[in-house]
DNA sequence: AGCCAGGTGACCG
DNA sequence: CGGTCACATGGC
C-alpha cells in the first residue's frame, strides 16, 4: 500500500515527541523504515521518497486504521502554507522544518498513560518505560505480513488496573506508579470515560482530565491533543516554555491559530528541540 | 558527576 | 492566584 502526500514525513512523526512506540528499523538505500505498534497491531512504514510512504499493510487496514490514525485526510499543507507566507518568522521556519509532521490519533488510553508516564522524563526513558509496561501487561502478538514479528499490545485499563504497585515502581515509572494506578483503574471503573471525552468541547475535556490524580494542565492538553484529537489543545512543556519566553517575550496568542494550535505547538516543539541540539 | 527531562501535588503567603 | 519544593529515575 502506497500513500503519496507532501505532508506526511514518518521520520519526524517518529522524533515529535508525540507517539512512543514508533522506531527506527533501518535505512536502506536512503529509503528509511519505521515499525509501530497500535491499535492492537504491528506496522512497517517506509519513506520511498519524501512524498511518498509505504505501509506494510493491506489496502483494507489502511482504510481501516491507518488513514485514520495518521490523520490523512486533514490537509496539513494548507496550515504549513499559511504559516511559510505568514507574518511570524519563527512560525515561517518552524513549519518549513517540520512540514511532514502529523497529529496522531492515538487511543485514548494509551495516550493518557503515556503522557502521565512522560512527566520529568526525556523521551528516550519514557519509551523505555512504557516498552516495560506493554512487555509486562500487554497481549503477545505474532505479525505475519512483516516475518513473523512478535509484538506486544498496549494493556488494556482491566489488565493494568489490576497491576500491583510495587511491579509497576520495578517497571521504572517512579512516584508516577500510583498516577498510573489510579488513572486504568478510573477508566476501567467507568468513572473515566475517555470515549466520552472525544464527543464534549476541548474544554471540558481538560477540565475533566485534571481531575484525575496526576493529570495536571500540561498531560491534560497532550492526552486531548494526541488521544482525543482536541487539535486546540496546547501543550506547554519545558520546550515551549522556552520558544514563549525566548522568541516571543511571553507574548505569544495562541487564539491567532484556532483551530489547529495544536499543530502550530508540534511545529515549535519540533523545531525549538532541533535549535538547541544542533547548537 | 551532575544536571536535566514533553510536570504535578502539597504547601505556603 | 502565584512561587517554591520534593518527588524517582534514567539519559547524556
Amino acid at each position: 500500500m502506497i500513500i503519496h502526500n507532501q505532508n506526511f514525513d514518518i521520520m519526524q512523526i517518529a522524533d515529535s515527541g508525540q507517539c512512543f512506540r514508533m522506531n527506527y528499523i533501518e535505512n536502506k538505500d536512503k529509503k528509511v523504515k519505521y515499525g509501530l505498534v497500535a491499535y492492537g497491531r504491528y506496522l512497517e512504514l517506509t519513506q520511498l521518497d519524501p512524498d511518498t510512504v509505504e505501509f506494510s499493510c493491506s489496502e483494507e487496514e489502511f482504510y481501516q486504521i491507518w488513514e485514520e490514525y495518521f490523520d490523512l485526510k486533514y490537509d496539513y499543507g494548507k496550515i504549513v502554507n499559511g504559516l511559510i507566507n505568514g507574518e511570524d518568522p519563527f512560525l515561517k521556519e518552524a513549519a518549513l522544518y517540520g512540514k511532514g509532521i502529523r497529529i496522531l490519533k492515538q487511543e485514548p488510553f494509551e495516550a493518557a498513560i503515556s503522557f502521565i508516564i512522560s512527566q520529568n522524563k526525556n523521551i528516550p526513558a519514557i519509551k523505555n518505560c512504557i516498552e516495560g509496561i506493554c512487555r509486562r501487561y500487554g497481549e503477545q502478538k505474532e505479525n505475519k505480513e512483516c516475518g513473523r514479528i512478535d509484538y506486544v499490545t498496549f494493556p488494556t485499563a482491566e489488565v493494568l488496573g489490576q497491576a500491583v504497585k510495587e511491579d509497576l515502581r520495578a517497571l521504572k515509572t517512579g512516584y508516577r506508579d500510583e498516577y498510573i494506578l489510579k488513572a486504568a483503574q478510573a477508566v476501567k471503573t467507568g468513572e473515566l470515560d475517555l470515549e466520552n471525552l472525544k464527543q464534549c468541547s476541548f474544554e471540558e475535556a481538560v477540565k475533566t482530565l485534571k481531575g484525575i490524580h496526576g493529570i495536571g494542565e500540561k498531560v491534560a492538553n497532550c492526552i486531548s491533543l494526541y488521544g482525543l484529537h482536541h487539535i486546540e489543545g496546547f501543550p506547554v512543556d519545558v520546550w515551549i516554555q522556552k520558544v514563549l519566553k525566548e522568541i516571543y517575550n511571553n507574548q505569544f496568542d495562541k487564539d491567532k491559530y484556532k483551530g489547529y494550535s495544536g499543530i502550530v505547538q508540534q511545529y515549535m516543539f519540533y523545531y525549538m528541540r532541533h535549535l538547541k541540539s544542533a547548537s
